[in-house]
DNA sequence: TAGATAATGATAATCATTTTCATTAATAAT
DNA sequence: ATTATTAATGAAAATGATTATCATTATCTA
């Protein structure tokens, strides 16, 4: 859990502004243990700095994702929901998501198998078909408990 | 390639009406091998039958989604895609896609690995939260040959 | 062949996200 | 410190994908 100097380091590294706007969604992020929604973040942060407009939560947290601190999760329907990207490989892990209110839970089983599986894939694939390849997914769409 | 037919019989059997949006929605996607949208669908078959309407378009990707003919595939920005679902495990297989044109890549490598991990994690993940998994997703991203 | 009802298509509505643009605030230069 | 530069913000409108509404039409059933 970072505090507010590690973020305001790394943006002034990437030629950023550090505002208020970007430290408490920054700092909301780093408290919620759950994926987010831009409209959910927003709706957090009103009580606190009714200023706040929806577009700059889009906004931060499309330049969060383009830094790499936030992770984007958008599978089925709905809105996209945002997660704090831990630091390196030891953060390596996948999502379970609950195709009725939208839950998402990280997992980390069998974290080495996938290493290995992925990376011999991916080099597989980047050859075969020409790609240059940037990120993986790999999520399971159910029921949770309270949905099913 | 099943012909018009064999989706007939598997409508009836599902108190659903033979009509010709759907057969022309049906046969586009089995001479297909893209992905397609909802849109480009449409305008595909917009020359043939002129009175088709979008709606029904986006209606029958959803009757044939939910009666398992279709696979739906959401990913990254932009509009769902869609592709024909082959017959049984045999035709196991995940997706590579490019995030700045949309285009879609089945690819095969490492089916049984794939199928063991996925078998193994789905157990795990479904007895440690309770969840009853339904379907699981695993895609590259990247850029493609064209838009690299 | 007629009656029941499911499917269709045009239109409007919704939902998530992006664009626009005038205003404000953060940093750089003085 | 003060000002100038320019990035960031927020309100509002625009966009894009998808869904809901509802009167009309077509398919299947009796």
């Amino acid at each position: 859990m970072p505090g507010r100097h590690h973020w305001q380091h790394r943006f002034r590294e990437n030629v950023s502004r550090w505002t208020l706007p970007r430290e408490i969604i920054l700092d909301l992020l780093s408290r919620s243990s759950r994926h987010m929604s831009a409209k959910e973040i927003y709706g957090a942060l009103y009580a606190l700095y009714p200023g706040l407009g929806l577009t700059t939560v889009y906004r931060t947290l499309e330049l969060l994702h383009r830094l790499g601190f936030v992770q984007k999760v958008t599978s089925g329907d709905g809105p996209g929901r945002y997660e704090l990207r831990g630091e390196g490989e030891k953060d390596h892990h996948h999502h379970l998501i609950c195709t009725k209110c939208g839950r998402i839970i990280d997992y980390r089983d069998f974290v080495q198998e996938e290493l290995d599986l992925i990376k011999k894939t991916e080099e597989t694939l980047a050859k075969k078909h020409n790609f240059l390849i940037q990120d993986h997914n790999i999520e399971f769409l159910g029921l949770c408990e309270k949905c099913r």
